[in-house]
This record gives C-alpha cells, sequence and structure tokens, in this order.
DNA sequence: TATGAATGAGAATTCATTCAT
DNA sequence: TATGAATGAATTCTCATTCAT
C-alpha cells in the first residue's frame, strides 16, 4: 500500500504555506527551490502536487478566496447592535491586517502574471461580498458601504507603503472614530424606524458613500 | 539617431521611456532586452547610463517624484475659489490616473525589490506632499486632506483591479461630487475667516479625515 | 489485477509489455511513470521487478533474443521445396515487420546507452544465425545469405524512415520476386547435387551474395 | 560598433561542430553544456544562435543535407567510363562512411524526437537524389540504383552494429566487386547503344533493382 | 507484493551583465 | 559613445529512484 496521504488535503496544506511567503516576496522573487525549503519539501515534492509555479498561483487565489476571507461575517450576523458588530468589523480588521496586504498584493502579481484567467471578476467578488456585507451588518447603503471599502483598501496600500508613518492598526482605530460618529450605531438590528439623528448624519455623510 | 551631447538630459529621457514599461509589467517581468528593444536603443547603451538594472528602478523613482508628481500644484495657487481649484484637481486626477497606478505599481514595486533604500521615506514625502497641497489648497485640516488622499489611492487601487467594474474616470466624478457638499467650495481664498457653514461642515465632516 | 504466482513468468510478461513503447519512442524518451501506466503498474512494481531503466533494456533486449526471433526457423526445417521455404520466409518477414524494426531500433539504441555489455556480439549472434538459417534452408552459399540478410536490413530502415513511400509490405513483395528468380527454388531438399541451372545462378548472382 | 561577426556563417560553423557530436551520442544524450563545452562556447551562446536544443536538430538536418550530401555527384560527372565513375562512388562511400552513418542516426532520431516536421519528406528527398544519381552516373535502371540505395543503408547499419565483424571499408570493396560484375563498367557514356553482354547483364540481374 | 508520495540531482532555458569592436 | 555577441549563474521543471505503508 502507498504512504497514505490525503492527496487534496495536503494540497491545501502547502497552498496555504506558500501562501504568506508568495505575498510577503511577490511572486517573481520567489524561486521554487526557496519555496520548497521554507515550506520545509523537495522541489519534486511541489511539482508532485501542483503542475507549475503559475499554477500554485492560481490555485493560491482560489484557495483564499474560499477558505479565509468570509468567515468573519458569521461572527456578526446575531449581534443585535451596530456598535457591537463594528466591535467584531474592527477587531477583524486588525486580525486579518496582514492577510489583507497579501491578498492586494496576490491580486496585483495576478493581474501582472496571469493572463489566462479572469482575475477581475475574482477581485469583483470579492469586492461585492465584503461590501454587501458590510451594507447589511452595518445598516448603510451600498455605496456608503462600497466607499468605506475603497478607503480600507486605500488604508492598507498607504499602511503597508509606510508603516511606522502610518500603521495600520492605528489607522484602523482612527477609522473606527470616524465611523463611530458616522454609522447609526445605536441602532438595533432589524429595525424599521432610523432615528432622525441617524437619518440625519447618513444624509450629511451620504458624500462619504456616493 | 540623433547625437545627444546632453549626457544627463538624454538619461532622462531614457527614464521617461522606462517608466510605463517598468510600472505596466512590473520591475521582474522586464528583462534588459525588452526595456533596450522598447526604448530602441541597444543593451549595450542601457549600461552606458544606468549601472543596473536596479538602479533604473532607483533613478526612475527619483525622477518620477522630482518631476512629474508636483507640476500641477502650481496650477491652482493663483485661482480664487476652491470650487474652480477643485476643478484642477479633477481635472488633473483624470490626466494623472495611470500615472499614479504606475507610481503605486512602481512603489510595490520598490517595496519588494530595492532593499537599500529608504522607500519608506520617500513615499511618506509623497504621501504628505500631496496632502499638505490638497489641505492649503482646499482649505481642510490635514486630517481631512490625509484621509482625502488615502480614498484616492483606495479608488486607485481598486480601479486598477477592476477597470470595467469600478472605471478609474466615473470614480474620480463620484468623488468630486462628495467634495462639492462636503469641502468649502465657495470659500473665496486666502480666506482670514472661514464661514459657519464651512466650519460646520468640517466638524461634521471631522470624521474623514481623522 | 490476478496474483501472478511466478515471479519470472510475470517479469517476462512485463518486458513484452515494454518492448513495442520502448522501440517505438526510444529508450531516453520513454519515463518509468510512463512505462508503468501504459503498462498498468505502478512504478513500484516496475522496480520490483527489475533494479534501474537500463536494466529493463537489457533484459528485454535478451528476453527478445532468445524468444521471438528464433521461432520461425523450426516452421520451415520441414518443407520439402525452397520454394515452400520461401513462402515462409517471405510472411514471416511480413508479419514481424514491425518487430524487426523495433529489434533494430532497440538495438541503436543498446549500442548508444548501454555501455557495459558486448552489444556488437549480440547482433553478430543475431545477423550469423539468421544468416545461416537463410543459408541452410534456401540453399545458398553463407556470403549470399549475408547479403540478404543486409539487404534485408536496408529494406527495414528504409520502410521506417519513409513508410509512405516505400512501404515495407511492397519492399517484401518485391524482394521476393527478386529472390524467386535468383535462388534455386525448385530445387529439392536436402539436394546432394545442385542442379547447372542452379550453379549457373548463383555464379551470375555470385555479387548479390559476395 | 558591435563585435563584428557573421552571424549567418557563424551558426553553419556551429552546426557543422554540432552535427558529429549529435550524431555519436544521439540527441538525447547530449546535454546543452556537453554540447556547448565540445563546441567551446556557452551554453547562451548557444541559445543566441538557435532557439532550442530541438531546433538544433532541425537546423541541422537541412544545412547537413544541403551542404554535404550532394558534393560528390559533381565528381563523377565530366568521367568518361562507368568504371571511373564506380572509382569514384566508391571512393567516397567510404570517405562519407562516417557521414552517412550519422545521417541515419540523425534521421532515426529527427523521427522519434521532431514531430512538427516532415521528416519523411526529407528523406525521400535524399533517397531519390541518391538513387537517380546511380541511376544516371552507372546508367542503370531507376529500380536497380533503389536497391543499390538500399543495399548500401543495410550495410552502413550492419557495420554500425557490428564495427568489428563487417568493418564498413570491407562491405564497401566487397560491392565494388560485385557492381564491377553487374554493372555496365565499359560503357563510355554517353552511349547510345548498349553492347550487347551489358544489355544481358541489366536484364538477368534486374532483380537486383526490382 | 504493490503502491505512489517523496526526493534531489540534473536537464533546458533565461537573462543581467561584460566587453571587444 | 554605441553595439550586440558572449557569458554563466540561476531558474523552472523533469524523472529515475527510494521507501514508508
Amino acid at each position: 500500500m502507498p504512504k497514505i496521504v490525503d492527496h487534496d488535503e495536503y494540497r491545501r496544506e502547502l497552498l496555504q504555506k506558500c501562501f504568506s511567503i508568495f505575498c510577503r516576496k511577490g511572486f517573481a522573487n520567489v524561486t521554487m527551490r526557496e519555496l520548497a525549503a521554507e515550506i520545509g519539501v523537495s522541489t519534486g515534492t511541489l511539482y508532485h502536487y501542483f503542475p507549475s509555479k503559475e499554477n500554485i498561483m492560481e490555485q493560491m487565489f482560489e484557495y483564499v478566496q474560499e477558505t479565509n476571507v468570509y468567515e468573519f461575517v458569521s461572527r456578526t450576523a446575531h449581534l443585535p447592535t451596530i456598535a457591537e458588530k463594528l466591535d467584531v468589523f474592527v477587531e477583524k480588521w486588525k486580525e486579518y491586517g496582514e492577510f489583507y496586504q497579501n491578498l492586494m498584493l496576490l491580486a496585483i502579481d495576478m493581474m501582472r502574471h496571469i493572463k489566462n484567467r479572469d482575475t477581475e471578476q475574482v477581485f469583483i467578488n470579492f469586492s461585492n461580498y465584503y461590501t454587501n456585507a458590510m451594507a447589511r451588518e452595518l445598516n448603510i447603503p451600498e455605496k456608503q458601504a462600497r466607499s468605506l471599502f475603497v478607503y480600507l483598501l486605500g488604508m492598507i496600500l498607504h499602511s503597508m507603503l509606510t508603516p511606522n508613518f502610518l500603521p495600520y492598526a492605528e489607522q484602523v482605530d482612527t477609522l473606527r472614530i470616524i465611523l463611530d460618529k458616522v454609522l447609526p450605531v445605536n441602532d438595533v438590528l432589524p429595525a424599521t424606524g432610523t432615528s432622525m439623528t441617524n437619518t440625519a448624519k447618513i444624509e450629511t455623510e451620504e458624500g462619504l458613500s456616493r
């Protein structure tokens, strides 16, 4: 009998390990030898599970999507107030900070390297999912949520480029303060009527989200 | 080929031509041969003007900074109203859309490739310069200006990854509408006293910039 | 898969299956994985029966020799006339056409790959055996028989390189016509005295066999 | 100014050097490193002149054909008697013995390796050219000439596989003796009338060429 | 016995860089 | 100053072979 290995399970394990390495250094700056060495297998093993370096990238992109991205949404669904939901969001934004950076870098690498794939659609899906989740959970219009997503993106990028000048964690805290003022944090969901203040705020702040 | 007498002038010309190629494909995906061929010189000539591929990157980073980025500020200095200034900003944001994308990609490549260089400081300078210019010209607090810069960054990135879903030009238009509501567009500058509306708005919008 | 109890018997079975694959593609162009897959076993099994790829080649060479090559000779021994013997020869030449091609290719591969083996002697034995058999059965001098063997070799090679231009089967038919004229086809063997005609013919045709 | 090199001339020089190496060892048994080392250049240089290992093979096949193969025919054209022409043929057969072996091995390698090429046509052309040249120069029917070609092929192959048992040079001598008897060696060409003997012989020997 | 996952040396190929002209 | 031929280290990938199960 052969060595007992759950091929698919192990493949995912390898992908997981590849992810941070690839993102940190960039697709083009990691050699297969390096990758194998850092993971702790031989190059041959890598090629046993993936037909090519490019394919690792592609599979990684898929894997990362289906695995890590959406996990946190379930955490907010049952929470009664927006303030509490926002707490979870902020917590997750911090927790996943590096992950989002990596994802962003990965997306850029995908864009530049992989020709035969609809990278755009993948990112659109991600953007939509995240935007819709925020709109629903935080009870804000989609446009506001999209703006929030865009702002998060900018934050992640800036913090990545200037980690000491604009540390990511601080940026998240700042954003939290903004949102506390801007969002209908005192609403209990699902609430049919929104408070005056709240509505007014949304109108005033409409710009943020339009 | 004309004999370019001014060595330095020609070097800049070459850098200019390298810029879009490097950004579009990414540092690692351009070979010196390709670069030379697209520019229309030999690899030997490239090495006559630059000691290494990495150095082209570095010089390009410097060149791009000192040359293109700040040019537009002078255009707004003499304008009397914020609305007019905003017009110029929006126009420039559109005009330079691709350029900013490239700059962003370049910065990311720099971050990943060039070890012996304070890339962070360069990007901090850029962020500060842009933020300060916007704060001054649009008469808003620095924090607001920084938030605007971060949002621009997010916009550029999202539009780059999903050019068909969120086209950059449309995003700029949307942002313009937001800013028209949020900014003290009717102020005539330099105004010593800020109008009530304006102040109120800034307070209200504080979140955007905090 | 049935449990083959006789190790050696199974080894021969595997060799048999390897033969055409090896010859068709050439030693260097078949991987052990391919070989195993086409045979329907695992690489591990292959290595259970053969110590190395090279060894498969060597064993195959031996196996092929002792097994298939001489089989047909027994078929002609009892036939009374040369014409009848020739019939069997022609029939076998056609039947074994692909086999001879493979053998030839195998011999060339052996010559180029396997250093530690007297490939020459093996082929000399084969040449001698075939030549002697033809000389005896067709009642011609050894030199003529050797020439016939050489001609057969050329035919096989040419037909292999230009299968559409000089199809092997047609070449055999042509050769048969030649031999009908040239050989003492009407002799009944074993004849102690050779007929005049026959002798004359041999003299005339001496060239063919010298 | 660049290093002055006649690119095409040098390419041919490299092909020439590749030829014997490739033939001796076989396409699959020569590494690019080996090839480069034996030729005395770097692998980089090899790839400067040829896009791939396979392409070297293809170009070599073309080059060898157009360069070496047909050269000798011109040597016999002006000779008055068939005997003299035969002298030159024999001389060339001996001189080119190794070359023909190489060509044969190369053809087999081509057959097994190069898929995107009409290897058969190339070999048909060669066979036809050689056959026609012999038919014309030796004043024999095409069929006889083809048989002669096939026999030569067999000789080359057998001598290659058993260089000590059937040395090529001796085989050529033997063939020469055969041909002296069989061919109209005493004819003066272009002779309008063929001697009785001659015609008779051709008729008698028709078998050889059919 | 049989399997096929794992290995890593070695293959083809690329590409930044050098340098003779 | 400009060229592009030449270099060879480093890259991606292959494959014979080993070995735990």
